[in-house]
RNA sequence: CGCGGGGUGGAGAAGCAGUAUCUCGUGGGGCCCAUAACCCCAAGACGCAGGUGCAAUUCCUGCCCCCGCAACCA
């Protein structure tokens, strides 16, 4: 694969980001660092919900115009992704009229397989929700305990029960792969116990005005998955078949969804089955992500847990938050979020690992007073092995693994550095010492290249530190360093 | 019989059939280039009960406990 389309979800502007918005982002911008480094092509997607009905209720409550709520969330998740360093080179959202313009272009190419149909249900005008009856509290709304009414409704459908077989085809046999396995057993279980068709639409009344207006059809709005699930081509330009459009869907080579546990239905699902309808490419990868929680639990408004990541980006900085949300959870499990834990992991791997390591290495290449000549590296073998297991963790969605590969050759070189003692050798043996040190910055050097996916400012200073900036690697060899003392990388806390 | 994830030393995590690993903390030693950093050694753990195996933390069964999700509420 040489081609990456990289997504992530389109987040809800309903409330400002919290900590598990970032996670998501973080992990999609290192895959797409990742692949950039390998030389691959990538155009990487994030952007911002903003039709739904919770956005208009959460405005309400704030006395705010809608269109003026959602402008001021909106920009707070923009900020996000800009304070979290993402390399996208788009940012969606679903109140632009690309979007719109795309969104009612897929409905019509999904039209075959949309057909109204009356739908009755219990409803709460408070929650403004339908509910099933065992849902509910001895009958009545769980949230404010009032009878709910019997209404009906006519409402546009889709027929997903059309696509099950297809789409349990299509999973089972990886042509859709749902990464991790365990994510991939959920949806074919959920497949396999029988889809119902789903409704896509809702008055424009019970809306509030709000959103995408059904093509031909201005008293109902196009419902979340036609609107949201389509942000992916949307953004591409859909609408006008623009050639963007082509290059990373029509004919993409890898099209991946990045998303939370909570929402692989509907993309491992629902998204696939409007795309069949539709006659589009299919995504090709999703992978899914856990979620953060705090001492053992979701991180949730009612529960007062929720992380805010401005506070942790104004704190530690983004290399640092970067690096901990990768490092520290396994990607597609959950998380147990602590600020501790930040701490722990910077001052041990950060500040006593890879910085001090720097300045250990510096220190000595000042000393030596004349330019180390960068010929031979005794830990090769070594550092080729651990650069294997970083390529195949990456592969694999591993990443705090393959930042624990890298961190077997921090803790190695410094351990080098005690056996070697390289400040005795500078003046017993001044060749011996420059070979040491060559060994050190090459493999130095190796780091920096292997972190920069997650930590791309930290890696840029390490090679400049290095003298080998802007170098291809295999330049390194036979070239002359003069190396200096700097500012810690990392001071301690 | 709803579905899924999980229970590993004092804390947080890896591992998932064959001397149980890492980070922090604790105790001891070494080094002295370095951000009082670095290196080495030590004490200390696989929820409970059965089963299969030469061998189980790892597979199977049952139980207990924790956490999510249960279909128009992404």
């Amino acid at each position: 694969m040489t081609r990456h389309l990289i997504t992530t979800a389109i987040d809800y502007v309903n409330a400002s980001p919290h900590a598990g918005h970032a996670l998501e982002k973080i992990q999609a911008d290192v895959l797409s660092r990742y692949y950039r480094s390998l030389g691959d092509e990538v155009f990487f997607l994030t952007g911002t919900d903003e039709n739904s009905l919770k956005n208009v209720q959460s405005a309400e409550k704030e006395g705010l115009p809608v269109k003026e709520f959602v402008e001021r969330n909106a920009k707070q998740f923009m900020r996000l992704a800009q304070e979290l360093n993402l390399s996208n080179d788009d940012f969606i959202r679903t109140t632009e009229t690309r979007h719109t313009l795309g969104v009612q272009k897929l409905w019509q190419a999904c039209l075959k397989d949309i057909y109204k149909k009356t739908y009755q249900g219990l409803y709460c005008v408070g929650c403004e929700e339908f509910y099933k009856e065992d849902e509910l509290v001895n009958g009545l709304c769980p949230e404010h305990k009032t009878k709910p009414e019997l209404i009906s409704e006519e409402d546009y459908f889709f027929r997903l029960s059309k696509y099950q077989h297809t789409l349990s085809e299509l999973i089972s046999s990886n042509q859709l792969e749902i990464i991790p396995e365990s994510r991939k057993n959920e949806v074919l279980n959920f497949i396999n116990s029988g889809l119902e068709d789903i409704c896509i639409s809702r008055s424009t009344q019970r809306a509030h005005h709000w959103g995408i207006d059904v093509p031909n059809d201005s008293n109902q709005k196009v419902w979340v998955w036609f609107d949201a699930l389509s942000n992916y081509i949307t953004a591409l330009g859909y609408a006008t078949e623009s050639e963007q459009f082509k290059k990373w869907w029509l004919t993409g080579e890898d099209l991946l969804h990045c998303i939370g546990k909570g929402i692989s239905r509907f993309h491992a699902v629902y998204w696939p089955a409007m795309l069949l309808s539709a006659g589009l490419p299919l995504p090709k990868r999703i992978f899914v992500h856990g979620y953060l929680t705090v001492k053992g639990e979701k991180m949730a408004k009612s529960l007062g847990n929720i992380v805010d990541p401005f506070q942790l980006l104004d704190k530690y900085g983004s290399e640092v938050v970067r690096y901990f949300f990768i490092r520290e959870f396994s990607a597609t499990e959950d998380g147990n979020f602590s600020e501790e834990r930040i701490q722990e992991r910077y001052q041990s791997d950060l500040a006593e690992g890879l910085g001090n390591l720097l300045s250990r290495v510096l220190a000595l290449g000042e000393k030596y007073h004349s330019p180390i000549l960068l010929e031979k590296n005794e830990l090769l073998d070594f550092r080729q092995k651990i650069e294997k297991q970083y390529q195949q963790k990456m592969q694999e969605f591993k990443f705090n693994e393959a930042l624990a590969s890298v961190w077997d050759l921090v803790n190695a070189l410094n351990k080098y550095l005690t056996d070697k003692k390289p400040w005795k050798t500078i003046t017993n043996n001044p060749k011996e010492f420059e070979e040491q040190l060559a060994t050190l910055v090459l493999s130095l050097g190796k780091v920096a290249l292997l972190i920069a996916p997650v930590m791309p400012e930290t890696s840029e200073k390490i090679l400049e530190a290095l003298q080998l900036k802007n170098l291809t690697e295999t330049n390194w060899h036979n070239l002359k360093v003069s190396l200096k003392t700097g500012i810690p990388l990392f001071p301690k806390l």
